[in-house]
DNA sequence: TTCGGGATGCGGCATTCTGTCTCACGCGCG
DNA sequence: CGCGCGTGAGACAGAATGCCGCATCCCGAA
């Protein structure tokens, strides 16, 4: 039972990169990598792609401008979306840009792999209150993407200190990487 | 400047329902309501609807499981997932079984007409800057009333401190009333 | 080119808020 | 009655915040 997919993992964490691709391997995958949009591109224009891995915060562009540039050079292509900092608007606007699922890391290759797979039995999941934690980190998170990553812009916008939005977004940083 | 569009609103808060529709009619549009997953079945098999808006949180069934129902009842359907409690899981799971958008309550009405359009024709709608202020009290009253006003019962399921619940709400009783 | 405005990252410090523990009280129930 | 549960509130250490400053960058106007 080999199989035989081809994986890119798009990430500019290299050294995530790397642990990822091996561990793809180990279960039998062709995996290539890159590091940036161009790169990832031209793979595409050279290679036949089968599942790609997709990372949001891309240093300096977004990976969600990245997705749909990705699916116009190779269409059946399908793309998970991997991110750190998780939020229920970045994970609507990546499945209308036509990622196939949205995940947050940490992920186990289990859960990586299990999430290309077409919609399973994913019964009962009924949505229950989230904390306020979650809840202001989601506001952030939306708030921060409609000023475009400006972290002074989003303070005045929440009406909160830009010092105390810095250290928020330092600690989830922490915690989510 | 007519709008043709016929609307179908589910949800089981018959209130909720009531005010959105009068709104909607208001900019012209046709709306049918619906409260049961069968009758919103029903309404799509006498009429033909344009745009479907959802709330997960229907009584005993989740919304979820409607969603590729009210699909396969009618194919061209556009249907916005609305929910009191987002989360990040039940957007993705609501945007692979085929939701054109996934928004959370509470949201004004030109949000949600917008929450319709295609990516391309949603430059920056921003009509308000949301304080994190406004939204942690929104969601403390909102799961403050889920819970019929039991303080403790919130807290636990905020996952914060009674006391802290406490102290937040004798202050804005006092500022705010 | 220089200059000014704005964004960013970070240190420090006084003030405020939160987590935790504690007690007292009320209420329904077997 | 005792028991469980919810509520209000005092006290105090530790964490978070508001607010200052300073040092870079970057970029568009002069």
């Amino acid at each position: 039972m080999t199989n035989e997919s081809h994986w890119l993992l798009i990430d500019d964490d290299d050294a995530f990169l790397q642990v990822l691709a091996r561990s793809l391997a180990r279960h039998g995958y062709r995996v290539s990598c890159a590091t940036t949009p161009v790169e990832a591109l031209s793979v595409l224009e050279s290679t036949h792609i089968d599942r790609c891995v997709l990372d949001l915060n891309l240093a300096g562009e977004s990976g969600l401008q990245l997705l749909p540039e990705l699916l116009s050079a190779q269409r059946d292509l399908d793309v998970l979306v991997l991110t750190g900092y998780g939020s229920i608007a970045t994970a609507v606007e990546a499945m209308r840009r036509g990622a196939v699922n949205y995940l947050c890391k940490p992920v186990s290759v289990s859960q990586l792999i299990n999430g290309f797979e077409p919609l399973e039995a994913t019964p009962e999941l009924r949505p229950e209150p989230p904390s306020v934690e979650e809840m202001e980190w989601e506001h952030i998170q939306r708030v921060l993407n409609e000023h475009e990553g400006n972290v002074s812009a989003t303070a005045r916008a929440l009406n909160m200190h830009r010092r105390t939005l810095q250290r928020k977004l330092q600690k989830h940083s922490r915690w989510r990487s």
